[in-house]
Parts: C-alpha cells; structure tokens; sequence
DNA sequence: GTACTTTTATATGTGTGACATAATACAAAA
DNA sequence: TTTTGTATTATGTCACACATATAAAAGTAC
C-alpha cells in the first residue's frame, strides 16, 4: 500500500514578505493594539525586523489591502476596522467566481431571505411597510394581471426586505450579491422563468407585505420559501 | 456675504497605484481573461503604462491579496479564482470587528440556521444522520438530564449542519464565524446561558435530529427557531 | 530514441538609495 | 485671531542591482 502523506506538513516555504506579516499580525497582538492606534513608521520596522523598507512596504500593503490599516503621507498608518465585505466586492468585480461559487452564493441568498423573517418582524416600521406596498403596487400595475418573473421587480422588493433587517453587513451582502444574481438569473431556463406554481401555492410579493403587516415571522418564513419556489426547485435538483 | 463653496467638486484624488488598479481591471475586462490565463510580466505593464515597476508591483500585489492572481518565479502571473471566503478571515484574524459588525455576523449565523432546513433535507445521507446521531448521543451523556448551554455542543452539533449543507461557502463562512461566536457568548449574560424557555416549547438537539430524520424542512425551520430562541431573544431586543 | 541530469535563461522577490508629494506643525503676517 | 507661508516628515514613487526559484533547453547515459 502505498503510503499516505496527507498528514505530513511542508517545511516553511514561506516568503520573507509572509513571515513579516506574521510578526506584524503578532505585534499587534502583544501590543493589543485598537482601532485608532497609530503604528510605527515604516522605516522603524523594516530597522527592527532587519528587512528592507521593500518587504515591510509589501507586508503593509498587504494589511491596507484587507482593510486593516490606513495610511497617509507624513502622519504615518494608524489601525482601522476593516471592511469585511468590501473585499468580497472587489472579488467579484474581477467576475473570476467559478460556477460552484457562484451557485453557493445564490443558494446564501435564498437561505437568508428564508432565514430573516425574524429580523423583519422585530425592526419593521410603519414607514418600511409603505416603501414596500409602494414598491407592490407598482409591480402589480406593470404586470397588470399576469405573473410573470421581472427581475427588476425582485430586486426592488427583496432589496427592500434587507434594508428593513437593519444588518449593515446582511445589506452590502446582498448589494454584491445583485451581479451574482442577475448572471444565475440568465442563465435560468425558460422553465423557470415561466414556473407553474401548483395550483393555489403562488405566493406573490402582495401576500408577502401582507403577512409582514399582519402575520407572523412563522408564516411569512413558509410564504417566503413558497416564492422563491422556482429557484429552490432548480437549486435543489442539482447534481452538485 | 460669504461666498459658498458647496457646489464644487474636489477633483480626482486616486494615488497613482489606485489608477494602476483601475487600468489593470479594465485590460483584464477588454481581453476577457479569464481563470488560468497569464499575464504580462511585471516590467511589461510598468512600460506600457510608463510607471515604474514598483507601482505594478503595489498594484499588483494587492490583486494577489484578495486572490485574483497568483505569481511565481519565472512563470510570471496567471489570473486565479479569488476565494472570497479568505480575505474575510484574514480581516476577522486581526481582531478589529467593531461590536456592531460582530453583532450583524452574529445575526447572519442565526439567519442562515433557520433558513438552510431545505439545503439539509434535499441533500441529507444516512451518514450524515448516522453522524449526528452519535454527536446527539454523546451530549444526552454529557448533560446528563440537565439543560445547560454547552459551547462545545452546539458547535460540533451545528457544524455538522453546515456540513450537510454541502455548500463549501456556507461551511467556510460557518468555520470563520466560530470566534466570533464564542465572542459573542462569553459576552453573554448569565441569564441568557441558563435561558428558560417556555413550558414545552424547548426544542433539543435530538428534537432536531429526529425532525431531520422523519420530517420535512418546514417543521425543522420552526423547531430551528425554538432551539435558537436565547440568542433571537438577546438580538431581536437590542437596540441598534 | 528515451529517461535522466545539468545548465541556462528569465520573471518574480528582495535590497538600496534617492527624490516627490502631501499633511502636519509652527512661525510670520495681516 | 485668523490667514498665509515655510520647514519638516512619513509615505509614495522611482531607478537600478542582485537573489532566487524554476521552466525550458542542453547535455548525458542507456
């Protein structure tokens, strides 16, 4: 048998540019450096590290990539919260997401509006639900009787529904989330852009406002799951 | 009186290297590169943009950072698939999530908890059940009877969920969320630890197990909810 | 000709020193 | 006191040199 060596780890191979990060990820520890916190100067580290101001600039580059510091000519780099969606943002500005990924993200999508009925009941105000039967009677005018899948309408609607959770980050989630969206939407077969909803089981987006006014966070979870019908359908029929 | 100054625009304020950044998306868009594609080399982009090849390097190298693309020695640069899970850990590994960001994950984690019931029933195994049997069993003999809120179980209990998931995102995200839970539970009251549920209504690991294996993804989203109910009833009546 | 080793060329990685630029502190002027 | 100029300083940009890993070519043995 041939002898197995998942198990065994490689010798360092890490880069000079690596191994400064990691001193640096250290210092902050040991240091418990805060939000705010101004750092030393480049030329300081690169002198305590015995490594070129190159490799400290790289190794800080690195950390201003992530969002975990900010700097600005003469007053030096100071520590900052960083921004944890932005770089899930500038991912998939690059659109090199593969299809398993892509596929992931939108079965999150589905997931968390099925999931955010209780955020909605417990933050919704008078002035959300008028947005959004705003937004209803408009999709209802323009489909004017027919039910048809138009996804500028989701996105009004649904983007309204992560606006009321009040959860910045569930917000920006699905902000980024709209390009993954419009491509799986695309690629959709006719099928199920013209989904037959079994008899009486259609719950359009007037059921789900209305629930939100006077249901609860229990029915509004089933109706939910109940709309987003067809794309659960197609994403749970997948071979994975 | 005073002239205003409100109208004017301040101008263009992008360092040399955001530019860099922006040419560089922008080539990637109009040759269409796509996964596993090579690039110029570094000193050929810094003559074509008549920069030096410190600033590609800065460029660059913050496209290496959140992944799209990878470099070696003598092979140059290919585009790569960003993992868009990493740069969300790294940003976590540096402990600087302000309390609201760390309260909307929070959220998210019970979100996705409630709304995955499908995921789990379209794609569950008699392994998987098998598993979570034998985790179930396993707290039943720790607790002994009583009720205690143990963080170890929930997140071997949990985690397995993530797993049967099979969504390698939600997993990723469910493994980068653990110190954010265990931050968000040592920060918690006493009272929600030894949370009194109402009488009957407390849903147990095994309640979920056997719902998992007999009943359907409605009936697990509800009990889903119970189960969660201290950590909903600490978040829904905080005010943000 | 094939399998293997050695050499060579090359693109990225690292180092050094210089100057440019913008933000700050402080002095000078009004 | 407020504005304006000036010096200082840390980061930003530059040019050039050398180190290192490695893909590709050349060489070697069979």
């Amino acid at each position: 048998m041939k002898t197995r060596l998942s198990k065994i780890e490689p010798l360092e191979n890490l880069s000079l540019v690596d191994k400064v990060e990691n001193r640096l990820k250290q210092y902050f520890k040991e240091n418990n450096l805060k939000i705010g916190d101004s750092l030393p100067k480049e030329l300081e580290f690169a002198e305590a590290l015995g490594v070129s101001r190159t490799v400290i600039r790289e190794a800080l580059l690195r950390l201003r990539t992530i969002g975990v510091i900010q700097s600005k000519k003469r007053s030096g780099m100071i520590l900052t919260q960083p921004d944890i969606i932005q770089n899930f943002e500038k991912a998939i500005e690059y659109n090199l997401l593969g299809e398993e990924a892509l596929v992931d993200i939108f079965e999150l999508r589905l997931i968390l509006e099925v999931g955010m009925a209780d955020l909605l009941f417990a933050r919704k105000t008078e002035e959300d639900i008028n947005d959004l039967d705003k937004i209803v009677s408009k999709i209802e005018k323009e489909e004017d009787g027919k039910v048809i899948f138009s996804l500028k309408h989701e996105i009004a609607f649904h983007s309204k529904l992560y606006q009321m959770s009040n959860n910045i980050t569930l917000q920006r989630f699905q902000d980024l989330l709209l390009p993954v969206f419009n491509y799986v939407h695309e690629d959709m077969p006719e099928s199920a852009k013209n989904f037959k909803y079994s008899k009486g089981k259609f719950v359009t987006h007037r059921d789900l406002l209305n629930i939100l006014k006077d249901g609860n966070a229990e029915d509004f979870r089933e109706a939910m799951r109940n709309h987003l019908e067809p794309h659960f359908e197609r994403i749970l029929h997948m071979v994975k």
